[in-house]
DNA sequence: CGGAGTAAAAGGCACTT
DNA sequence: AAGTGACTTTTACTCCG
């Protein structure tokens, strides 16, 4: 069911497993980052999937379309329905009675119908004004809202910053397709802080059983090169040092940042366009030591020889 | 200053009680 | 729900050239 989620667009044939193959958004094509191969060029970003995954959902998916931007909550409709006498103060009979209440829960559930409506309408503009302030596609945002509506529906706002609730579906989403963006970038534009994103995203995870991918250190590289003016060159080497150091498996468990960060520290250090493991580090969101120990491991293990300078 | 290295604190994760 | 252990990153420092 939740794999679905993974699922996501379709490639041509190819010797790569689907799973290392992403998408190269300066490039504007699929690689594979197990070969490095050039899988399919020109591809037209497919944007979101919307996918339904119960049967409810389909129904419910139906009536999404628009409403988001509509600012009718409720067409009048919300008079409450509560007496158990008519107008002229006559007791009612059991069958009109029944209506009545009938009528009653009816209008209750409209109620309730628009105030979700109206939470949903405000995570739609908390979400907007992540992914416009992190420059994110804007396809982010589909993703973001349907991982901020399934948490709704189970009630895991409740009680909860609906903005914190809102950032932590951002991250969430960009995890899902591959974003590079830490959980630092979005948290800032965030009153409640980190923690307490970092906190709403786990519960998002464990809750929705969302099974999450992790990002790809390759497609930390071309931010962090282009932040320091580094040539496509090695650009190209970071990426190839990130490949092989995956196929050793020297890659789980470690921060795809830092991973990052120390393949170009490597690789400028080799094509004489030398950079400092602090400048690096910055870029990258990590620490120098971060950098220094993936740098010492990738080198050690890789046996890449280092210029003597 | 840049880099190497390290101990200790902190954070996140899996697993247990 | 709290505790534990293995593991990574951060903080804060020392030492070297």
């Amino acid at each position: 069911m939740e794999e679905e989620i993974l699922n996501e667009e379709k490639h041509g044939q190819s010797e790569c497993p689907p799973e290392y193959i992403v998408f190269d958004e300066e490039r504007g094509e699929y690689i594979c980052t197990l070969t490095g191969e050039v899988v399919e060029e020109k591809v037209i970003d497919s944007g979101p999937e919307w996918r339904a995954y119960t049967p409810e959902e389909k129904t419910r998916r139906s009536r999404v379309g628009s409403p988001l931007t509509h600012t009718l909550p409720d067409y009048g409709l919300l008079t409450t329905i509560s007496s158990y006498r008519d107008a002229s103060g006559r007791k009612l009979e059991a069958r009109v009675r029944l209506e009545a209440s009938r009528l009653r829960r009816l209008q209750a559930k409209l109620r309730a119908a628009t105030s979700i409506e109206k939470n949903i309408e405000q995570a739609v503009r908390e979400i907007t004004r992540f992914v416009d302030a992190l420059n994110l596609p804007r396809s982010i945002i589909d993703t973001a809202m349907m991982i901020y509506r399934q948490a709704a529906e189970k009630g895991l706002v409740r009680g909860r910053s609906l903005e914190s609730m809102a950032a932590a579906a951002v991250y969430a989403a960009c995890r899902i397709r591959g974003i590079p963006r830490s959980i630092d970038d979005i948290a800032e534009l965030v009153k409640g802080g980190r923690k307490e994103v970092a906190r709403c995203y786990r519960l998002i995870v464990r809750e929705l059983k969302l099974r999450m991918p992790i990002v790809d250190p390759v497609r930390y590289v071309s931010r962090i090169v282009s932040a320091l003016r580094l040539s496509p060159a090695v650009e190209r080497r970071a990426a190839e040092i990130l490949i092989q150091a995956r196929r050793l498996g020297l890659t789980a468990g470690k921060d795809p940042a830092g991973l990052a960060a120390a393949a170009i520290y490597i690789a400028a250090l080799e094509l004489g366009e030398r950079r400092t493991q602090k400048e690096i580090a910055a870029a990258a969101g990590v620490t120098e030591v971060t950098v220094r120990n993936r740098y010492k491991e990738l080198v050690q293990k890789l046996n890449i020889p280092l210029p003597a300078q």
